[in-house]
DNA sequence: GCGCCCGGTTGGATCGATCAAGGGGGCGAC
DNA sequence: GTCGCCCCCTTGATCGATCCAACCGGGCGC
């Protein structure tokens, strides 16, 4: 089955060669070619090394499409990719998708990206397990009420989450996420060592498990070494000027002298009112962020704040995808992963 | 070939239904599901229907693999995803791709992302295309020596790019870009109506092209108004403490009274020096950005900044696409947007 | 009466890799 | 000598959608 003849005087495009093309040129058959490729053990070195040779010199790659066809998978791994918020720091999602890409690499998956669709948040989902687009996905906003990871689940559809599912007792799914709590307990904890004693939060509003889990950490810390907390924290919107004003609310009312925030955004709001009262941060008064933002890298001061391990997150996340896929089973429902704290001269 | 066999008494992961299984459902041939699919004009409306509706029924979709092995299609867009760079304010790459992935989904297609291999920039691409895994390529990249799109244009791969061949006049390859320097003349003019003479720039070193063209609009700007330049320019490292550096040293010898930066990450410099001179950005001295950054949107004075439309050129790059991959000629050779200013207090 | 269009049906081939079964040759054991 | 077995490789069928060619009977125009 030579395919020189489509390739003569042709303007047309390039087949590329086939599994039957390498055979032929090679003496052997496809099969051996595909044992070649996929089970070099069943094959005699010297074959092997013949074999391989054609490969290389027709430059061949097996055919994605045929490939996925027969085995029923396509090592592809899918992602509803959420769009940035402008007008705020986060920007969370995006470096986990790069450290996503890379460790699947590793896997031999790729990352296929499809947008959310705010009215329907299954479609997006239903359309790829159904048209057997995708082997897995990764889901990344696990919520409050956020129905992906249950629909998921009743479609026997293989995914891991990032993020725990908080409110859902009954959810049986594969989880990884960051221990929140352990992040603020670091900053807290950090603050407390640098002498301070009036260490305010800053959170978000109350139905945020993710922000509730975080002001924990601060709390239990403050406990811990017995520092008071009434009248030191604040939840509020996750936008600049809300974490601005919350500050100028608790610097007047109960004097704190360090402030630790929920967010980047928060803590830039901060930041905000210190420079309005014409405080220096770091030295009068501390700050510190969660997310370790570009904004927080940039920012002139340095924003010390806590860093998720994404790139781990990322590495755990294909692990356990594979465990899932391999039909194996899963020993651990869960993986708590430790962030870190990345301290600038904020604080 | 009915299927319902596959599904009884199954704890097996459910067979999804096949274009067959539509066919014996609604009483007609695998052909007149696939044209109802794909040619609906040559149905009768009322067999379309019964069609359609026993479609939704079963909840089918074509399947992927077997769709792609015989049109020899992927409805997938490869795009190669740069890490972010950690210590500056540029993130451009994760906005884009947010558009590129949603003005795809509405052309029909994917994206898949694959990771940068310093190494060999063009293995990524390779393995791709000669597995037939993606149907074309957005490239990102077309900095000074960029081997990509040559080789891409060699290997016959349909692909768009974003950024202007700047160095490589004999490149034949389509592509979309932003005008950087109608987003200076912009920001310049800009400085000017707000009565500003002494406008300086900061810009990145002389190998950059794109870094040289933004700097012409600033230049050709401040000439059409006859306006001064000499001492007033700068080329710096793109990082924080250099645009810092740079604005001291043109304060100290030129005195200014606003900048002109070709990027977010230099305009944070130029603030933090203001900032240690206790001048108010936007009041005592004018500082405009390039990108508009989450962090130019968060920053507490909030940075004026030029946007570029990202948005319209993912549509655009996806409508070019399309254009090449149906072979109609492509008219254009290149297009060419124009970025908006984003007005904040810091001029 | 011939040819053609319409809205389908039918059988088969096709895409390229993989799976399951089988087969020839060599070797050791009996 | 031959039986069985393993090794290495070949062969035919398969995955599911699509494409192709041929064909159907009724209606229409010439």
């Amino acid at each position: 089955m030579g395919r020189s003849d489509h390739r003569l005087g042709s303007q047309l495009p390039v087949t590329p060669p086939t599994l039957a093309d390498v055979a032929e040129r090679a003496g052997v058959s496809r099969q051996t070619v595909s044992n070649a490729v996929n089970n070099p053990d069943l094959l005699r070195p010297d074959t092997l090394e013949r074999v391989r040779q054609t490969i290389a010199e027709l430059g061949y790659s097996p055919n994605r499409a045929a490939r996925n066809l027969r085995t029923r998978t396509s090592s592809l791994i899918g992602l509803r990719f959420t769009p940035v918020q402008e007008g705020t720091a986060n920007a969370t999602m995006d470096r986990f998708v790069h450290s996503l890409v890379e460790a699947s690499e590793e896997a031999g998956y790729h990352v296929l990206l499809f947008p959310a669709d705010d009215d329907d948040p299954i479609s997006g989902y239903d359309n790829l397990i159904s048209s057997t687009a995708v082997d897995a996905f990764v889901v990344t906003d696990t919520y409050l009420g956020n129905p992906q990871a249950t629909w998921l689940s009743r479609q026997r559809a293989p995914f891991v989450a990032f993020g725990r599912p908080w409110d859902d007792d009954v959810a049986r799914h594969v989880w990884v996420d960051v221990d929140g709590a352990a992040g603020t307990r670091l900053a807290t904890q950090h603050l407390i060592d640098r002498g301070h004693t009036r260490i305010a939060w800053i959170g978000w509003r109350k139905d945020s498990p993710i922000g509730e889990d975080r002001r924990a950490g601060w709390l239990s810390t403050m406990h811990a070494n017995g520092l008071p907390t009434t009248g030191l924290a604040s939840r509020v919107e996750d936008v600049v000027h809300s974490g601005a004003e919350a500050a100028a609310v608790l610097l007047d009312e109960s004097r704190p002298t360090a402030f630790v925030c929920a967010s980047d955004t928060l803590a830039m709001g901060v930041l905000h009112t210190l420079w309005i009262r014409q405080l220096a941060p770091g030295r009068d008064v501390a700050v510190v962020g969660f997310d370790d933002s570009q904004v927080a890298q940039v920012y002139p001061v340095g924003l010390t704040s806590v860093r998720q391990p994404l790139e781990d997150v990322a590495v755990e996340i294909v692990r356990t995808l594979r465990a899932l896929l391999s039909h194996q089973q899963v020993e651990t429902r869960g993986v708590l992963l430790e962030p870190t704290l990345t301290i600038r001269q904020s604080s």
